[in-house]
DNA sequence: GGAGGGTTGTACCGTTCGGTCCAGTTCGTA
DNA sequence: TACGAACTGGACCGAACGGTACAACCCTCC
């Protein structure tokens, strides 16, 4: 009778790929009453706040899994490279390799971007924080951690944002063998700029 | 008496905002009537395909800067490096150092891709190109050019990305400086991948 | 088996959507 | 000044929107 909590993960699972698809403007409770196999009145009584609740708990949940398999490993793994390294294939299987596409990023660039601005603005700003401090657990210089973080997470972003626009997941795997790359170099910002 | 071109370039360059802070979805006709002073029939009688058409125009005249002021002086500009640094500038012009975000990048992502997926692709293709070709022209080995090229355009939109999410534009201009600086020392892989 | 509360599908609500239509206005031409 | 085509704003349309209300329907527990 007590709708169990798997039920509800699975809904917002399955949420998640809806706004994933569709953004939030474009994915009509009509799709989500199509795609969950849930009629409206099953969903309002899960989320009695209607399309932003579920699109909220959607938001939570990807935070979550977020928190628990990329941030805290970032932050509290031991070796910092091997913590990184962990990451880019955390981000990988994620994002199914350019298949699947960044919900986080569809809402920083939608219309529902000021809606959900504190939870756009968190993530990213928490996997920033801590990939930069995984990176000067590795030994890089703090004063360049947080921008070699900005980095690799506007590349992942970017890369997503190409592969779907050339419909081509090989743009998103070769951007992640490159950050990793650009990582493990570990460069100074050479003195002469115009330097080759 | 016949509408003057002017005319129509102003309104697609109003357009070409309201698509840019709304998204294809969430540009009602109602925001576009409002934002650009013109009642429904002016609108559908410059765009009889009605919004689709008001989009496409406002992407072909994306397409149309960018062929004028980034990719043709990309591909036909004498000094490789000179058309990329002349690339970056105009690109930090265009998108206001991060406080604009990349309307085709924001259609990419969104639930109107299927209907623009050619000019979307075609957007993202033909910069990719034309900075891979700068780049051959730079010196650079073409089997690292088009890589190289497709690292750069992705992390232009990740920044956007980014820039809008922490609301923070300082995060594109660092990006835009370190691209170039990637750029210019031009180094290859290293054989082994793990050294630091 | 009967009772009763949580859960469900669906009919329905007012609003807004994209789009059509047309009477009125503007303006170059003669 | 008079004409007529091009243009304009806004009333209007059916459809779809997000959201509400509620009767039917499970379950679980006596």
């Amino acid at each position: 009778m007590a709708r169990t909590l798997a039920d509800r993960e699975e809904v917002v699972a399955a949420l998640a790929e809806i706004f994933r698809d569709h953004g939030f403007e474009g994915a009509s409770l009509s799709t989500i009453t199509a795609r969950t196999g849930l009629g409206k009145g099953s969903l309002y009584n899960l989320f009695p706040g209607g399309k932003a609740e579920m699109a909220e708990a959607v938001l939570a949940h990807i935070d979550g899994w977020f928190q628990a398999h990329v941030f805290r490993p970032l932050e509290h793994g031991g070796d910092g490279l091997a913590a990184v390294e962990a990451m880019f294939q955390a981000t990988d299987a994620y994002f199914r390799s350019g298949r699947r596409v960044c919900v986080v990023g569809v809402f920083a660039l939608g219309d529902a971007r000021d809606l959900f601005a504190a939870q756009v603005r968190g993530y990213f700003a928490a996997w920033v924080t801590a990939l930069a401090s995984a990176l000067v657990r590795a030994g890089r210089d703090p004063a360049w951690a947080q921008a070699d973080a900005e980095e690799v997470v506007a590349g992942i972003q970017g890369a997503l944002v190409l592969a779907r626009a050339l419909n081509d997941t090989g743009v998103f795997s070769r951007m992640l063998a490159r950050l990793r790359l650009g990582l493990a170099w570990n460069v100074p910002p050479p003195p002469d700029m115009t330097s080759r």
